[in-house]
DNA sequence: CAGAGAATGTGATTTGTATCACAATTTTAT
DNA sequence: ATAAAATTGTGATACAAATCACATTCTCTG
């Protein structure tokens, strides 16, 4: 039997830290689904049964909120999708949908937490993910609540560039109602800055398709606040 | 020598998975400290040396925003005060200050990595914990960012009296500016709402003193966002 | 390729809450 | 005990953004 996980070219952070053996052991208990565009991965109120890793494709963290949905975060490849809501929590407290045409490993809980008690690098790097994981939240917290429209806008399309497509230019799959959840905004108000920064000159905008022209400008409004 | 942290009765659950000999070594690595109320215990930007916990009192956490002071949450006894803060990075991603006057202990980082490596159930623990408190803090952001003022203050009297002082009547060691950095609203705000509460019967105060008189009005009130 | 449905653009109106300004009260220090 | 400082209460005003109501433009799908 050939070892896949050990081939694969999509490993977490905390996957490189595991041996050969352990690796071996993986693939066995670890099973990959093709998500498409749009397809829920993971469901808020089910009940948790395997770590979901995202090996390729890009997909959205969201829940329930008292008025609406609240995109939590994006994730992209080589990140798991549910740590937080596996181990926290029998049931779900978040739901995780593909945003793009996605592929996510399955891995059996019970050998997931073999790997924990067995691989100290490997629980070591889950621990500083979570860490990172929860800081990133309060930051992101702080931005939503503090910041208006403008420099909320210009923080995501900052992310964008800069952690998630790693280009000036990309293509965004997500529609202006999900945006205006990832921030905490009404749809329109998305759509009217997002026309603001074009006519301003700091944006160009065809289709889905975004170029940043200006990345100072935008980093003194996400700073800033407006 | 004496096992002080065996006799310790506020150990975190983490900590009731050690052994008896860990807890001994334990006792070596660990440092407690008395602050006064307004203390500060961790500072935002300086080097995090040790892990915090909290024995007695009560701290709140609070980041630095673009425009004021975030309050992320308030830690009770028994609770780790900075894990995110101290393993995700090097340099403290948060502050923490003591809201009443509170007892602090200060693990050796390097001693409490090592009882990550030597003892599993302990480890699982703090992932659990972890876990636990991003999902929270998902939690809270959103209510902070949909609901209304009425209804996040609802939210904060109900967290006081269900989880922080576990009874219907409890002296809030908050001001209301603070409460206001909690719950992301302003001084005034909160002051109005308190009072309105108060004056349709939800609530009474008296001084700092708050009791709870209908507590399923207030549930109604943090349920809707109203 | 047409027609339906989804997504986006944009003005007018409404609304919740921040901000300002100051009074009143409580707490703390001398 | 008393002045000073901090905290709280409350009206008036300002304002950012949600909501509403359509128009327009994309994008599937039969």
């Amino acid at each position: 039997m050939e070892n896949k996980c050990m081939l694969c070219n999509y490993k977490s952070v905390a996957e490189t830290k595991l041996t050969e053996a352990e690796l071996g052991e993986l693939s066995c208990n670890c099973l990959t689904v093709s998500f498409k565009k749009g397809d829920s991965i993971i469901r808020q109120g089910t009940y948790s049964t395997n770590v979901a890793y995202l090996k390729s494709g890009l997909a959205k963290i969201h829940i329930e909120g008292p008025y609406h949905v609240q995109v939590v975060r994006i994730v992209k490849p080589a990140n798991y999708l549910g740590l937080p809501t596996t181990f926290g929590d029998k049931v779900n407290q978040y739901s995780v949908t593909a945003v793009e045409n996605s592929e996510v490993c399955f891995i059996d809980i019970t050998y997931f937490r073999k790997l924990l008690t067995l691989n100290h690098d490997f629980s070591n790097q889950i621990i500083v993910e979570l860490c990172k994981g929860e800081i990133e939240s309060y930051q992101k917290c702080v931005n939503r609540t503090q910041k208006q429209v403008r420099g909320k806008v210009a923080d995501v399309l900052l992310d964008f560039s800069d952690n998630i497509y790693r280009s000036d230019k990309f293509v965004v799959q997500i529609n202006q109602e999900d945006l205006g959840n990832l921030v905490d905004a009404s749809r329109e108000s998305v759509s009217r800055v997002l026309n603001d920064f074009s006519r301003e000159g700091i944006i160009r905008i065809s289709g889905k398709e975004v170029e940043i022209l200006n990345k100072e400008m935008l980093q003194m409004i996400s700073k800033h606040g407006w």
